[in-house]
DNA sequence: TAGAAATATGGTCAAATGACCACTTTTCCC
DNA sequence: GGGAAAAGTGGTCATTTGACCATATTTCTA
């Protein structure tokens, strides 16, 4: 199981054995669920958290009680509501696990230990953050300047190996459009 | 002019008059008249930009040619498209003066220099760029989730100051809806 | 394995939105 | 100062979208 996250760490770096054992045995393992929750709204987010396998999701709720998910997080792969992780906040959003997923969590006292000592850590970690920034502006672009059926389009050109795994009513949520719509767009491509 | 740029980093940071007074040496003004372009797409984005006066808008178009607006700069803040600028590649976004500016621009190879050699200034560069990504994970939440109406209340509450500064057309670019959509929500308001 | 819950799709109707056009007012710049 | 461009508003109509409802199918789980 955490071998899992070495081999990440592995074909992502080139920490020494010492330093990705430092680092693994740091982790504290969990499992979740199928939409069990890792972090809710008004919590502080308390861990840096990968993901071994499953799927999870980040999402805000609004007045009416409807969702829209900011972020899926796949195995191999990191989720944390980050400016609440940072400045020790309570957060806006929720984590939740899409599918029974297996974590590893670090506290951020551990984490920020690991990144000062490991500067090969951080650089992994910076890399991350900036990735994250990119897309997170690409995304936002495309949310003002999209139809629909592009929004879609994208999702499936941007995430072809999540299209099984996600029921429709989460890619809507995804894409901030109704599952009405939704199922349309693959109703008019169906008959092209 | 430059007294501008010393001013800001007196009251945003605790930084030497000599720290101070090398940054502000190693900038270049320079001057964008209305609409004059900063950046344009397919170019790598060279610069960190500081704008001592005047507005900038970061945007980009889509195949019709339309334009969205990702980002509004007024004075004392900065401007750039970081993925372009880190990785120097070339930009998908255009930077353009929405009024009559004044700015301050460092290259790369000097600012990271600068960055090295004061960790004040990297801090501070740090704080910058997470607030500017939380704060744009708020926006693509607003705009999955929040009608034309919510989006364009949202906007007169965050940015009261633009509001008057900006023609109608730039806003709904903004915003993602359309300039018949804008002036209904505002025509709606008014009899109310 | 049986019942319950989740999922996918579709129909209908009303509301929201955008495209296109026109007109007036304001602002800009030569 | 004056002509041109930009900005703001409004009308109309077609399209898109969402809300609500129903139903068939699949998946989960007790």
């Amino acid at each position: 199981m955490i071998t899992r996250f070495e081999t990440y760490l592995r074909t992502h770096t080139s920490l020494s054995d010492e330093d990705i054992e430092r680092i693994a045995s740091a982790a504290m393992p969990r499992s979740l669920r199928r939409n069990e929750l890792l972090l809710q709204q008004d919590q502080v987010c308390r861990y840096k958290t990968f993901i071994i396998n499953g799927l999870l999701r980040t999402f805000g709720r609004v007045a009416d009680g409807s969702e829209y998910i900011l972020q899926f997080s796949p195995e191999n792969s990191w989720a944390l509501d980050a400016e609440s992780y940072d400045r020790e906040t309570p957060s806006v959003f929720n984590i939740a696990a899409v599918e029974q997923s297996e974590l590893l969590l670090w506290n951020k006292a551990d984490f920020d230990r690991l990144l000062t000592d490991i500067p090969e850590l951080q650089a992994l970690s910076r890399q991350l953050i900036s990735r994250s920034n990119y897309s997170s502006r690409q995304r936002l672009f495309t949310a003002l300047s999209a139809t629909s059926e592009e929004k879609y389009e994208d999702f499936t050109r941007t995430f072809p190996h999540l299209l099984a795994r996600l029921p429709l009513h989460l890619i809507a949520a995804y894409l901030g459009i109704s599952l009405k719509t939704l199922t349309r767009i693959r109703h008019a491509q169906l008959h092209r």
